[in-house]
DNA sequence: ATTTAATACCTAAGACTTGGAGGTATATAG
DNA sequence: CTATATACCTCCAAGTCTTAGGTATTAAAT
């Protein structure tokens, strides 16, 4: 299909969501990541975990998250938080995102939000 | 990179956007689709032609799109219209981005807590 | 007791979109 | 006569996502 569905992303939110959502909590793991989205938008968006781990290895690869993990009730947590690069870089996407969305929606002539 | 730039799209949203150009228009052309989105974005935004005509001709093989050429001042122009079913199909994934575009707002807003 | 659901991590294959680079051709302005 | 704007096109590489699969533990339900 070419539109996106109700559960698909636009390449390139992803990552964006993920560090949004550390400059609010400071350390997160991937599961939680999940149902954080879910929580956020009613059930309506559901973060895959074939496309969450992959954007989350590739954030830390690119030094913009450090990992800590810890045992929780028997199972393993894998924490991400930013790295002082990561803030910066975070504020950049964030910004990016933000500026393109809005000349989306010059096109699309929706409200404009954020 | 990760994020989106300045120009660059997001998948999925070029689609809509011609769409969405087209429900106002009636017809248009390539090059003046580029233009438009040009024009709507303070040149902030860019179409490419190897993104625009692949995913015209995507749009045309769906039946969404019709096409009629004409040649104006020594030039071929190749006009694109909707369909009956262009239209609904039109109203549907606009609705679909303007809700996932929503639900990204969502998280992107997200207020610190804790 | 045993199965299911929830928690928690991961990878691989394939589909799909996009950007960039390249190509063709005409009209107009300098 | 050369550059720019107009106007179309295709191919390749890069990247992201979905789908589907895997492992393992705990808690709840049967």
């Amino acid at each position: 299909m070419n539109a996106p569905n109700n559960s698909s992303l636009l390449k390139g939110s992803l990552s964006v969501m993920i560090l949004r959502l550390l400059e609010d909590r400071e350390k997160m793991y991937g599961y939680e990541i999940t149902q954080k989205v879910k929580d956020l938008t009613a059930g309506e968006m559901t973060i895959t975990e074939g496309a969450l781990y992959p954007a989350l290895h590739k954030l830390e690869a690119e030094g913009l998250l450090t990992t800590e993990t810890q045992i929780v009730d028997g199972r393993a947590r894998k924490y991400y938080s930013l790295t002082k690069t990561g803030h910066t870089e975070a504020a950049g996407r964030i910004a990016e995102l933000a500026s393109f969305l809005e000349n989306l929606n010059l096109v699309l002539k929706l409200k404009p939000s954020i």
